[in-house]
DNA sequence: TTTTGTTTGTGATATAAGCCACATACTGGC
DNA sequence: GCCAGTATGTGGCTTATATCACAAACAAAA
């Protein structure tokens, strides 16, 4: 918490950015995906009204989030949709390929691996790793699932950046401790429970169950909420 | 937005409460789900401040919450765990079962129908659609497919309470207007788009590729985020 | 050119969420 | 029965997030 607080939109060299919150960066690929819509329709621009609608906004936030990163828009007219996608994609590390490893070999690992939606998003799945060593050696999705014992070694021939974990509850915070100190800084979490981690490592967590237990509140209880 | 705005604490008969913040809703789950743990390890008493280690939130942050409810706890001593999670469960509606109906009939809907994680959190999947008619009356994890036409139907019949969408982004906002059509109020989305709903109806989405495109961010920029 | 109609970018403001800190209440030991 | 220790519940404050509203900038038509 002592540590660079002193952000400025300083030198023109580097990008530093002053501070952007968490729930913007959320956001963010939310826009690139719609403006990927608007490209496949060979549309050349859009108004944050426009973006707005289509992702229940309001075009004031819109403008806000993107105000974080430049001045992406023209008054009067609005966003050229080739141009802001390549930016945000760009501010986001979507313009290259990231390698990922799957922590946990069973029936939702397996999904995961053979899961069509990550690669053409630019998320590679280089490793598979499972805590039962008898699977160690079987291949699974092309992969060789391999020994937890081979995460840091892995993790570095292979540049993961990425953990993947569907191991069970049980297992899960020591596979992430052991994450974390193979160097990962970005988990993406299967497992129903909230695992502790340093600062500076980002966890997040992918929870159907928790989506609709909080639902039923509102089943329960239909005057609240709107 | 000219509706129920006079909401207080009043008649001690039903128990109307004093506008919930959804943020609050959607962390109830996780107090739920650790007062599990607890009541599993036979842990009587918890605090707190216990609960918010599990949790890596703070102490006061828990107890705000819980006091939209009542007065759980007895100073000096902390919650009864058992007593606690009883009526949490009751307050979000868990302590009782609810169908769910999956619409999208392709590699995750049939991942969703045999999915082992619903059922004994009190989910149940009492229905299958598929917008390709081609598939209807073949049988998937125990499951009649039907047509997308019965929807209202059998939504009725077999007192259907949410939607799981499992179908591709172009279709997600049509099946989702007809689940609206049909009464439905809660909708767990696993489709990549952002859904327009009424005012009303909940949705919760499942989207790991989000999850992952908004941590490279901090992969790309590590100065940022703590 | 000038005017009219748009839409951005952003200070200022409003709303929401999170946290502090303490009076209050309960337990257990003596 | 009293005292020491502990943890709740919550009013008030702080911080974060969202929205407003308007000057500045641009396009297109006249």
């Amino acid at each position: 918490m002592a540590s660079n607080r002193d952000n400025r939109r300083r030198s023109s060299q580097a990008v530093v950015i002053e501070e952007v919150p968490d729930v913007v960066v959320q956001r963010l690929p939310l826009y690139v995906r719609v403006l990927g819509r608007f490209e496949a329709n060979n549309i050349e621009v859009v108004s944050s009204e426009q973006l707005g609608v289509r992702l229940s906004m309001t075009p004031a936030q819109i403008r806000k989030d993107l105000s974080y990163f430049g001045r992406f828009g023209k008054q009067g007219r609005g966003y050229n949709v080739h141009h802001l996608a390549s930016a945000l994609r760009g501010i986001l590390g979507l313009d290259v390929s990231w390698n990922a490893a799957v922590l946990g070999m069973g029936r939702l690992g397996r999904a995961v691996v053979s899961y069509p939606g990550f690669e053409p998003e630019g998320f590679r799945v280089v490793a598979a790793f499972d805590i039962d060593d008898r699977l160690a050696g079987e291949e699974i999705g092309g992969l060789r699932v391999q020994s937890m014992r081979e995460i840091p070694t892995t993790v570095m021939s292979r540049n993961v950046k990425i953990g993947i974990v569907t191991v069970p509850a049980t297992e899960a915070q020591s596979v992430i401790d052991t994450l974390v100190a193979a160097g990962i800084r970005s988990i993406l979490n299967y497992a129903p429970l909230s695992p502790r981690v340093p600062d500076g490592v980002k966890v997040r967590s992918v929870d159907p169950v928790l989506a609709l237990q909080s639902m039923t509140y509102y089943l329960k209880n239909p005057s609240a909420g709107v």
